[in-house]
DNA sequence: AGAGCTTTGTGTCAATTTTACACTATGCCA
DNA sequence: TGGCATAGTGTAAAATTGACACAAAGCTCT
């Protein structure tokens, strides 16, 4: 991204990228944030791909993908994850490749490898960057991504992969929600994650059997129905439950 | 490991390396193969390491793991999966770590991300090559490793961490057991790598329930007690399991 | 004001799974 | 033959899961 400074003292590093899936959510299903890269040149390969850069030589994986991250949404201090590395020898195949890696000051004809990470934020937080990704940033569903550049798809899928499974161990999932959320929205998100449907009155009673929710004594306002109680995350007693030992949501 | 001919066309990457976390299991504890680096000559640090060397261009991921794993204890087509990506620029700081890295042909003033594997083998299987590492290699108990180089303590842990999550939904660990055994060795295995103790009749009932193991008629020889049955992993009868779409042994 | 629409919120029962727990059987060895 | 070590087995209570249907609340439209 060649609007943001070069550190002083440090090198980009030729070999090593970060990519970063940042998932979110829009209350009905789940969206990944991409770069549509344009027309492209001579290409003919998909438009679409995950945000990303080298490394810097003094930074380690975590800060370069947090710095995608920011320079991107302007977002800090949000849940990211590693889900690994990738690299083939030949994963840059097309010219129409090469353009745009220059254009990120990545060197066309260098062996990279990538270390992807998946993130999770509020869509009601992004705001979009002034750089020259950003204007061209935009949510898409997951389930209506059917390829992406370079070997982006095979990044993506082992993303949603991670995220399912971690999200069997772990209440991650509230960092996709806004602060109060209701039940039912909750509920659609797990099965957006897991890709499965969950019998309402089922889910709604593991989740408080769970006891790490706080209702609020609010409700929805302005919905052309019944309106639902709002919920927060308890990160304390979410503490309280894992000091027991417990890891396994039974999903 | 310069025993190794250098391929043709093929060059060492200078910033990205590999390194195995190689379980084995000598049926009472799981272990880990580990590297003793010897006397160093001015370095305090842990003598013991992870095999690992940097990857050439012209390999994937995968296959520079399956080539340092190969080299090391001539296995091949053994279970291998990825644990991450790791790398503080600022890994690499002793004295002694720098004449070490000389040594594998690696350059010690350079940045290096390293890509951790763990890998499940039968330590009956395990034959030493003629490497200058193989000579200084062996079997250690994971839960005696306090320390190891670099930052190969964490990638441990990582790699533990993984093969605890893994074993939860996939058998994966008949890759550690030799191919007939008996079901107090597997009850002694998933004990050691889930870090608890499972009860044991209610651990072979779960088990014998999956039904994807077959009965030898078949008896131990020569223990000095009740001699067990012996059993086989069933391949075929997992494949069917995995096909209702099962992913949880509820571990 | 009332009818209709949409989503919320709730309980029970049967089936399954989990947990806790102790004694007999078998083969080696001394 | 007695002692030692591990193999192998069953049950009952408790907890969890899965399947399933209808009344309540608020909005909108007429």
């Amino acid at each position: 991204m060649h609007h943001i400074q070069k550190k002083i003292g440090s090198e980009l590093n030729p070999n090593v990228s970060v990519d970063c899936v940042i998932f979110g959510f829009d209350l009905e299903q789940l969206t990944v944030l991409l770069i549509d890269r344009g027309e492209i040149p001579s290409g003919s390969g998909p438009r679409m791909a995950l945000p990303g850069n080298l490394i810097y030589d003094n930074e380690n994986l975590d800060q370069a993908a947090n710095r995608v991250l920011a320079e991107l949404t302007g977002l800090e201090n949000i849940y990211l994850e590693q889900v690994g590395a990738f690299g083939d020898p030949d994963r840059i195949h097309k010219e129409s490749d090469r353009e745009w890696l220059k254009s990120i000051r990545a060197e066309p004809e260098a062996r990279v490898i990538t270390v992807a990470y998946f993130s999770l934020v509020q869509m009601a937080h992004y705001k979009p960057q002034a750089s020259s990704f950003a204007k061209n940033a935009d949510w898409i569903p997951v389930n209506e991504i059917k390829e992406l550049a370079f070997d982006h798809f095979e990044i993506l899928q082992a993303a949603k992969e991670k995220l399912k499974q971690k999200i069997k161990i772990q209440p991650i999932g509230f960092n996709l929600l806004p602060e109060k959320f209701t039940l039912s929205q909750l509920h659609r998100l797990y099965e957006s994650i897991l890709d499965k449907p969950l019998d309402k009155r089922n889910f709604r009673r593991k989740i408080q059997k769970l006891d790490i929710l706080s209702s609020l004594r609010e409700k929805q306002k302005g919905v052309p129905h019944k309106p639902s109680l709002l919920y927060e995350f308890n990160e304390e007693k979410y503490q309280e439950l894992t000091q027991t030992g417990f890891d396994n949501f039974g999903f």
